[in-house]
DNA sequence: GCCAACGTTGGC
DNA sequence: GCCAACGTTGGC
């Protein structure tokens, strides 16, 4: 089993969309960078938990728990020229991109802040989401450091 | 809105 | 294969 963590813009789509959505479940579209489409198509396995967290916002951070619902498979809306996320170099016959399903579980009793995160930088050391400049959507967390912030979101109130 | 960091593209 | 230019991400 995996862990991992991914990020949304809660203005596109936001953990109370996931929790709302029909199923609680959603395709993760849209992910056009090959290091996220790889961890998806080859390190993710159903089941594996997933920190949600919010990108691009007032104050990014984690708010909610998920858990992968399907293995990777075709993301059609690199084909489709009105989707946002089109990809005009994507052959549907040699398709470039996956997706996979997300399934919500939880929101955290609390929100943990990116700030927060970047605090512990010593206990969270070679996690992909403090390190300088990192932009990937999709990345995965170590069993120490999932372990390290599912402590920490017990530590207040 | 600014801008640093990064990934991708394309000329050579 | 190199690398400058460009577009995007995302924190602040």
């Amino acid at each position: 089993m995996n862990y991992w963590l991914i990020k949304s813009e809660p203005d596109a789509f936001s953990i109370d969309d996931l929790q709302h959505a029909p199923g609680k479940k959603t395709h993760w579209d849209g992910v056009r960078n090959y290091q996220a489409r790889n961890y998806m198509r080859d390190s993710m396995s159903v089941g594996d938990p997933v920190f949600f967290y919010h990108s691009n916002c007032a104050t990014p951070g984690i708010v909610g728990i998920a858990e992968v619902a399907s293995c990777a498979y075709i993301d059609h809306t690199a084909f489709d020229p009105n989707d946002h996320h089109f990809d005009a170099g994507s052959d549907p016959a040699k398709p470039r991109w996956q997706m996979v399903d997300i399934r919500f579980k939880r929101k955290t009793r609390r929100f943990i802040s990116l700030s927060e995160l970047r605090e512990h930088a010593h206990q969270l050391d070679g996690f992909a989401l403090i390190r300088r400049g990192n932009r990937l959507s999709v990345m995965p967390v170590s069993k120490q450091h999932w372990d390290f912030i599912l402590a920490l979101e017990q530590n207040k109130t």
